[in-house]
This record gives structure tokens, sequence and C-alpha cells, in this order.
DNA sequence: TTGTATGATGTAAGCGCTTACATTTTTCTC
DNA sequence: GAGAAAAATGTAAGCGCTTACATCATACAA
């Protein structure tokens, strides 16, 4: 493999005019830039991108830290940080943190100690108080879909309070008053903004809460089904249901289904994510997207922005929308 | 922060000595070793691994490249190369290929550039031949979910044939003897040797091959839809339907749901893959299990065994299972 | 004792770049 | 056309490691 070293000699000037010629055109004249160029392609010279890291203390390569690459958006958030920061020639470090806490900590030294320039995390089990403690070390590093007090100007976060609030005043308008919500463990940010939002919009539309609807979740299929059940069971009426997530949402399908039920004629379902598989469930649901695709160009643009110094317009929260699908209808009577 | 001069400084070794310490303990002497190691720890040393690279000539990652990270299977592939390449120690650079053999292209290079070690790829676009002239490039590969002829032994690959096989004689077994097929294209090797399989199958039990029972599609679900409508609207009778992947199985079954019929009771339907979304249609469809994470893990393996020379048992072929679930049926009459 | 393996450690030359600073060349001003 | 500023180029010192080779210490055999 050609070095800068034969390119130098080929073109007849120094290591520094190549270097220079790569890294900063401005400052060759354009006849060297020429020569520089003609004997770079006469060599076929590609730059030991090792060696550029080492001398520039720089290593061009940022760590993204998934919890579960196979759930249901980090396939897309990935693709979205991939498209961002390969276009400005940096490197994807990828790692995974399996939602645990040591192994998330493990994750991030693994990645910083590849020299990372910058770190993506979408972690779960690490608390607010660690990152918080860590905000101003050497590598700097933003936290996607998550929202934590104190580093705001760190986080792209997606608004879940309002897509609670959607996903609820959307059965309202439809007509609904009785509606179960099936959240995700209360103790998640995301899981109570949701949450939230599904009681704001009670309250917008002057229907009285009642306690008696709501289960807590846990993001699963499984829960989704037991916690239906138990609404359904419990005696207390209601026509329609929102989940904090999609699968939530296809474990309650399969539980109203059990009871003789139909979707959307006795019940409305309601999810939440616009997961892939939100398109596949029976009848297909209707569903607040959530745009993680987005969120990873986001992340990556901040990176691009905060740590190379690229020009890019952060935004830092994303408003989700209502999917209207099939699941969904006004009440029967 | 801290180099390996200041350890040896501090220990009051050479430079080579606490080099040795950390690549090859046999060669220094225990008194030496804790002197070093006691160094380090109160110095809070981390090696430069961007600096071990140049050093080493050896960059300790290797790069994948994906073709759509949000397709069903990737994540979970993503999944198993990670879990297997971090335990050793070796970092993962992620690239996507979006299917566009120009992307592949440039996608091989990106990664390569970054001096890689070796590259896992699951690549669409790019040809046999291409990959052929390249394997003996100074970068090693492995391809994963691809079968090459000429260089089988660089290929961890699922046997398609047998997984076209094995659905379709579960059909048989049930009773069915009119089995409608929609292929993927035709053009791809796995889409070939599911159709192999499944014809092998139909003459193993003795029945005939009805070229009017058969569609070519496109693996996504509207093909799958557009396909069945077809085969529904020919007049030729079946009671069967295979799908060459998941996707195309949940178009399929909107499309006989919408000619007014019912799963399985009058047509059964078996897909392929086992992808997410196969647990959430409706019903739950049967289909081949596609062992995506331990093929990842697999081609993980062969990287840390034919590069790294690490010991390894090296499985190149996977036999899928066949997922009995709610959408086959025995024939109704 | 001397000689010779053997093992432990040190010396120093890179790995292939970047970049501060020095030097040379060009351009501009009057 | 002299002098100064600006632009282009060169020199050389690293970046933080690995590793071939040299040196030194120790053990053991004859």
């Amino acid at each position: 493999m050609a070095t800068i070293y034969e390119v130098s000699k080929l073109a007849g000037v120094s290591l520094a005019t190549v270097s220079r010629a790569m890294n900063d055109r401005s400052r060759v004249s354009e006849k060297t830039l020429a020569k520089v160029m003609a004997a770079m392609e006469q060599l076929n010279y590609r730059p030991n991108s090792i060696a550029q890291s080492l001398a520039a203390n720089r290593s061009n390569s940022v760590g993204v830290l998934v919890s579960e690459i196979h759930g249901p958006i980090f396939g897309a958030m990935l693709s979205g940080i991939d498209a961002e920061l390969r276009a400005s020639g940096k490197f994807t470090l990828f790692a995974t943190g399996h939602s645990d806490r040591e192994k998330e900590r493990e994750g991030i030294r693994f990645l910083t100690s590849r020299n990372c320039d910058a770190l993506i995390l979408h972690i779960e089990a690490l608390t607010d108080e660690y990152l918080l403690e860590h905000r101003d070390e050497s590598t700097p590093f933003v936290v996607i879909n998550r929202e934590i007090a104190g580093m705001e100007n760190k986080c792209v976060s997606l608004d879940n309070e309002l897509g609670g609030y959607e996903a609820t005043r959307y059965l309202l308008q439809l007509g609904h008053r009785d509606i179960a919500y099936i959240s995700g463990p209360m103790s998640w940010g995301d899981a109570a903004a949701r949450w939230a939002g599904h009681k704001r919009a009670l309250e917008s539309f002057g229907v009285q809460f009642d306690a008696g609807l709501m289960v807590e979740g846990d993001y699963h299929e499984r829960g989704g089904a037991k916690g239906t059940t138990r609404l359904l069971e419990n005696g207390q009426p209601f026509t329609a249901i929102v989940c904090a997530n999609d699968e939530m949402a296809a474990g309650a399908m399969d539980a109203i289904r059990a009871k003789g039920l139909s979707i959307p004629d006795d019940i409305s379902v309601v999810g939440f994510d616009n997961a892939p598989l939100s398109r596949y469930l029976y009848p297909k649901l209707t569903t607040i997207d959530h745009p993680a695709t987005n969120m990873g160009r986001m992340a990556a643009k901040w990176v691009l922005h905060n740590v190379y110094g690229i020009e890019a317009d952060i935004q830092r929260m994303f408003a989700p929308t209502l999917i209207e699908r099939a699941s969904t209808a006004p009440p029967s009577k």
C-alpha cells in the first residue's frame, strides 16, 4: 500500500504538502494540487485512516450503543444514524447494551476505549444520575429517546406526553368516553409521559379519569394481554383501549378476541410506536408514529455539529403523529 | 490520559516491558508484572487502541455491511455478530448497503478504508462474480446468508432448499395436494433454492407440479397480495399456499381474506423466515425459522478463527426448522 | 571455573500520518 | 523596483504504541 511518503516523492513535494492537499486544499496552489492528485491516482493511494487518527488525535468514529438491536425501532434508528454519519465520512462503531446496567456501562467503556470522538447512547438501564455525572467527561455524548432533566441539550427525544395525548384525543373525537389504558413500566420516563398525555386528553374533554380503567403493563405482548384480560373481567365497561406501545396492543387484541369481542366494533385499540408489526396486526393497528429514523439522523447531526463543527440545524424534540388504521372506529352505540 | 511511557517510568522498567506485560505476560517475570500492573492501576492507564492499531498493523475491528438494517432479520444478525465479536474484544464497524450495487461497493470501500481486519458482508446487489474476483484481496471477508459457488468456505448460509422442502412437506403431511407457491425474485439464489425445495417435496409425495399454481413474487407484502389474488382468480383451485418469505405471506393473507375466504379453514398459509411480524399476523403464521442470530454469531466466529486465529468450531450451513402456528390446518374436505 | 543455553529486560526504529514553525516564493502597494 | 504582506511549501517533531534485535542476568553442565 502506498504511503504519503511515496506520493510526496513522486509528486516532487514534501509530506506536508501532500497532507495539506488532502485535508485543506485551500492552502495548496492549484498546480501543486494537480501534481499531488496525479501522483495519488497513479499510486492508487489511500490514506491510512488509523495513522490519521493517531496523528490528529481524532478517530472520526462515533460509537453507538443501543439497548437491543432487534427491538422494533432500533433498526430504524441505526439506519438514520448511519446515513447521516457516513455522509460526512464518519465511522459508526456499534455495540449493544442489552438494557442491563452493567452491560451498558461496559459498552460505553468499550466504545470509549476505541477513542470514539463521540457517543450516541440509546440506553435504558443506566440512571439519569449516572449520565449527569459523566456529562462532562472527555468523550461527549448524546442520549437518544430519553429526556434527562439537567442535560436536555444532550438529548434527542420524542414528545411522549403529546403522543399519549394524541392517541386518546383521537378516540375522544371518535366519540369514545370509556377509555382504558395500559401503561408501560411507570418508572420509565417515557411511560409516565405517555400516561400523563392520556390524562390531559381526558381532562381537556371533561372526562373524569377512572382509576379502574388503568393497568400498569411492561411494554411486552404478554403484559398487554394480561392487562386487557384483567380490565375486561373487571366489569368496568369500556369501548376503547390505549396501549403505551404496539407490542402490548398486539397482546390486547389477542385478549379481546379471546373474549369473543371484535375489533374495532366492540372495542377500539390504539398503540404507540408504529413499529413494523403494527401494520401486520389484524385489523391493522391505529398507532402513534415514532420517528425513529429521523431521531437517529438528528442524534448524528448533533454529533456532527457539536463535535466536528459541521453546520446543522438541531431539533431536540420530535412530535409524534397519529397513524389512522383499521383498529379504531366510533363506539357502536 | 496516561501513556505507556509514564507507566514505564513509574514502574521503573522500559516501554517494551510494559507493552509485553499487556500483550504477552509469559515473557515478563512475575515481579515485574506486578510492578507494571500496580503502576497502571495507579495512573488509571488505558492503552490507546488507535496507537496499538497503527503499531501492530491490526485494527481489531471488523466491518459489517448489511443491506437494510431495519429489515426483519438483520437486527438479529447484527446482534449475534456483536455478541461474539465483543466477547473477544473486537470492534464492530457498521455500514449499510441499501441493496444497491454501487452503495454496497462504496460501503465495502468505506469499511476497508478504516483498516478493518475483516469484513462480514450481508449483501444482495453485488454479483457473485464481483465477490469471486475480490476473494483474495487484502481484507478477508465472509458472506452471510448467501451461497456462492467457488467460495463456499467464505459463506455462512441457510439451507434454503431444505427450508422450502420442509414448508411444503408439512402441508403435504397435513393432507394438502393442491399447493400454490409464491416465490421470491428467481434471480436471487435463495429464492431459487426455496422454490427447488418446494418442487422436491411435491415430487417426493408423488404430486404433479402444476405451473398454474406458481407465481414469481418480489419478497414484498404487495407482491404477495397481488400474486395471491392472481392465483385465486385463475380458477385453479388450491387449499394451501407457500410464500417464500413472511412479508409476502402477510400480503397473501390479506388477499385471501379480501376474497372472503378464511385462514386456515379454506386456505392454509406458510411463510418463510420467522420474522418478528409472523407472530403478529392473524392467525399467527406457520413459517420456517431463519436462525439469523446464530448465523451472525457464526460469521463472527469465522472471522475470529480465520483472521485472529482464535479457536472456534465453524459451521457453514444452517438448517432451518418449521415453526407450527395457527395459519395451517388439514384441508377441509 | 568457563561456556552456553535460557529467560528477562532494554534500545531504538518504526507504523503513516498531522501540524507548529521556519523558510521560500509570489503578490501587492506606492 | 524596493519592501512588506500574503501565500505556498518545507522541516521536523511528534501521536502512543509494537517489536526486532541487542544486552544483561541467571542457571546449569562439563
